[in-house]
DNA sequence: GCAAGTAGGACTTTTTTAGTCCTATATAAC
DNA sequence: GTTATATAGGACTAAAAAAGTCCTACTTGC
């Protein structure tokens, strides 16, 4: 479908949020204010911090803020960040193995549209949502 | 997952295929060749057909052929084609309507994406395929 | 100690995509 | 005019992916 998942979708809200606000947040704060579900973005959280876009602080107080500037992280990051693939076919995927690649007629081109999809989408970055 | 459908996929390979022969052929044929279902590759001309992508002559030695010279179909009207939903975001759908659309704060700037996005998919046709 | 947080495993549900099966209709060749 | 070879298309099933839920553990400031 061509589409971001809803995962990428609520990241790029949370770290709207969190750069907005240029303040730690908590998981709460900011499923409520956007109407997103608590579970869900408590993991998208989590694999934000794992990939060192955001710090945690744990207990009574806590919440998670941006380890980088808003400008120093594009789109492209959380999708990596929040996706496993994010290749636009199979046969230009890296960690995948295409089921036709013996036949495969289109890997060169797709390739091409790939990287230009990337480079869009690495030319926007947080400080845009603002 | 930002993936294009196998049924884009499997449009652009057809399309390919008879842009290179510069030929009519059968969907027997093209499935044939590039191991794709011969039930679903069916389902795919049929719309590439409807959308005047391509002609069809039915019986006997019919077969599908290119209604447009290759580099006159970019992928973006292949995708259209194929695919009900081709926004990145719920929001910047104009069929669906988002359900946080009360609250959603990246709305403005997913639209730019998304155009930037239709940009590239409408810049690389067929013929770029060959 | 307790309330407010993150960390994360396991699971269910829903949605989408891919693929299959079957029947009807058109037509060129014989 | 019958037959083989095509497209046309409805209805369905299966598989995969995404979204969402539930539960428990651990951390920490007060």
């Amino acid at each position: 479908m061509l589409r971001l998942s809803k995962r990428v979708e609520y990241g790029l809200v949370a770290l709207q949020h969190l750069a907005k606000t240029g303040d730690v947040a908590t998981v709460r704060e900011i499923s409520d204010e956007n109407s997103i579900s608590y579970d869900l973005l408590a993991k998208i959280m989590q694999d934000l911090k794992r990939d060192g876009v955001l710090y945690s602080s744990q207990g009574v107080r806590g919440g998670y803020g941006l380890m980088l500037a808003p400008q120093e992280i594009p789109v492209n990051r959380v999708v990596g960040a929040l996706e496993e693939q994010s290749s636009i076919t199979e046969c230009t995927s890296e960690t995948e193995c295409c089921s036709r690649e013996a036949v495969c007629t289109i890997k060169g081109p797709m390739h091409k549209l790939q990287e230009q999809m990337e480079q869009v989408l690495s030319s926007v970055t947080i400080a845009q949502l603002l």
